[in-house]
DNA sequence: TTGCATGATTTGCT
DNA sequence: AGCAAATCATGCAA
């Protein structure tokens, strides 16, 4: 798109108009003034040298006149004002210029320019909404904030993709100053050329009708031939941005793998809450919160958690145990913690008893059957009752429809578990914290392969915090 | 290159 | 609206 092909389209216009003036010259000098050839380029004497009253000499005036008008786009600028000048002053201008307007009534020519006003254009419409929507148009404040906002949505909102956030907007910011700018010069463009053939026009209103009517459809003419570089301008602004949201946004397929702390948080929430997997909008809130992820995406993994798990127990089992370890692991840092700072400097609770690495519940597949927890809390402690437990890998199993009897504990696990039982004797209120915590709760997947409400809320929520809070069962 | 894992999307249901 | 189920599409290790 550029200006010089606008100005040349207004330039046809303009000149298109001229010629229909130029041709009733012609006629006129064809009909009315028969015998004269104005057209053969012959060399007139100029009109100033007849002061001849008789017709011919009349008619030569006139001839002479409208041979100055044609070949006045010849001349060159200082040669034209002076003919102008000396054309206005002629003293058959008056009657040369109420034949012309005559002339242009009778063929009705100021009609032809009686246009009613286009409306407003849907394509233009719909390229200005969507510039406005992408931030693109519009006010400069917060431009392109929703889009990069969407990006954000759209792509996970993840740390890692800030830097991605950012380069879209410096890019959308580039498309925005780019645009602008040029939108900016074509406006400038249009007021300077509008205003050059208004001046033109009624400065040719003094030698020939021109009806403002007609400079107003002018106007309108290259107004419209204006807009329409502009509409080239919209569109491949638009393309632009299309270009850029498919490169940064539209990339939802494209999938990234979360972190491995995203997943062993999300896993975590998971088994420690198999019996309702179901996270509240808050829980969610907080997980995506953790993970650096959104919360659709929780609710995301959370479905395809559920429904693979569902689909395939035996496959999970060794991960749902190894995550009830871990948890199990930091419920008893946390209980360490709350005994280390209740019991400050007491001999009794030696760090060493704590020293509990989560590579020691790494358990090899033989080990690791769902025995493993339901043989740590289904255990004799008196001060470590926790109704139900074991339940939820009872019931894996038969679903699973293993076979199963008593399998033995890796003696190291056994040793953490006695040491763990140990602590969790020791610190006082730990109950309710495991207790509270659903990991060691019934599951309720149900026989038709459905999760169903817990029969006990009171192992579904913790006493003491809200249903699906996050941080009674994870990190805590 | 292949097969599996996994995040995202779509569809239909309640 | 939230969910299950199916499916798509990509990441990634072998």
């Amino acid at each position: 798109m550029s200006f010089s092909i606008c100005v040349a389209q207004c330039t046809d216009s303009l000149a298109a108009t001229m010629d229909d003036q130029a041709r009733i010259m012609q006629s006129i000098g064809g009909v009315s003034l028969a015998g004269h050839s104005v057209q053969g380029g012959m060399a007139l004497p100029p009109p100033h040298g007849h002061d001849g009253t008789d017709g011919d000499g009349r008619k030569q005036d006139i001839g002479d006149i409208l041979h100055q008008i044609m070949t006045i786009t010849d001349q060159s600028l200082d040669e034209a004002q002076a003919k102008k000048h000396g054309l206005n002053c002629h003293r058959m201008k008056p009657a040369l210029f109420s034949v012309l307007c005559e002339i242009k009534e009778k063929t009705g020519l100021s009609i032809r320019g009686a246009q009613e006003e286009d409306p407003p254009d849907p394509q233009l419409m719909r390229l200005d909404n969507m510039l406005l929507a992408e931030g693109v148009a519009g006010p400069e404040k917060g431009g392109g904030s929703a889009a990069a906002a969407a990006a954000a949505a759209a792509s996970g909102g993840a740390a890692d993709n800030s830097i991605e956030h950012s380069d879209y907007r410096a890019k959308l910011t580039q498309i925005r100053q780019i645009y602008h700018t040029e939108l900016e010069k074509y406006e400038q463009a249009c007021n300077e050329f509008t205003t050059h053939v208004m001046n033109l026009l009624r400065e040719q209103s003094r030698t020939r009708p021109i009806s403002p009517k007609e400079i107003e459809r002018m106007v309108g003419i290259i107004h419209r031939k204006f807009s329409s570089i502009q509409m080239q301008l919209k569109q491949s602004t638009c393309e632009a941005v299309m270009i850029l949201r498919s490169r940064f946004l539209d990339a939802r397929r494209k999938r990234r793998n979360f972190s491995k702390q995203a997943t062993e948080i999300l896993n975590e929430y998971f088994y420690s809450h198999l019996s309702n997997p179901y996270p509240s909008e808050e829980a969610k809130e907080e997980l995506a919160k953790k993970c650096s992820i959104t919360v659709s995406q929780v609710s995301n993994w959370f479905g395809n958690k559920r429904i693979r798990y569902k689909k395939n127990i035996g496959k999970f089992q060794e991960e749902a145990n190894l995550y009830a370890a871990k948890t199990a692991v930091n419920a008893a840092h946390a209980a360490a913690a709350a005994v280390q700072n209740s019991q400050a400097n007491s001999p009794t609770t030696p760090n060493s008893g704590f020293q509990m690495k989560d590579e020691e519940f790494q358990l090899d597949s033989a080990e690791s059957k769902n025995t493993l927890l339901s043989n740590m809390f289904t255990g004799s402690s008196g001060s470590f009752s926790l109704p139900n437990s074991g339940d939820m890998f009872l019931s894996m199993q038969s679903l699973n429809g293993d076979s199963y009897q008593g399998a033995q504990v890796g003696a190291n696990v056994q040793s953490q578990v006695d040491t763990l039982r140990h602590v969790i004797s020791q610190t006082a209120g730990y109950n309710d914290a495991l207790g509270g915590n659903p990991m060691y709760s019934q599951h309720s997947l149900n026989a038709n392969g459905g999760w169903q409400d817990a029969t006990t809320p009171s192992s579904v929520i913790s006493p003491t915090e809200g249903p699906g809070s996050v941080h009674s069962d994870t990190s805590n």
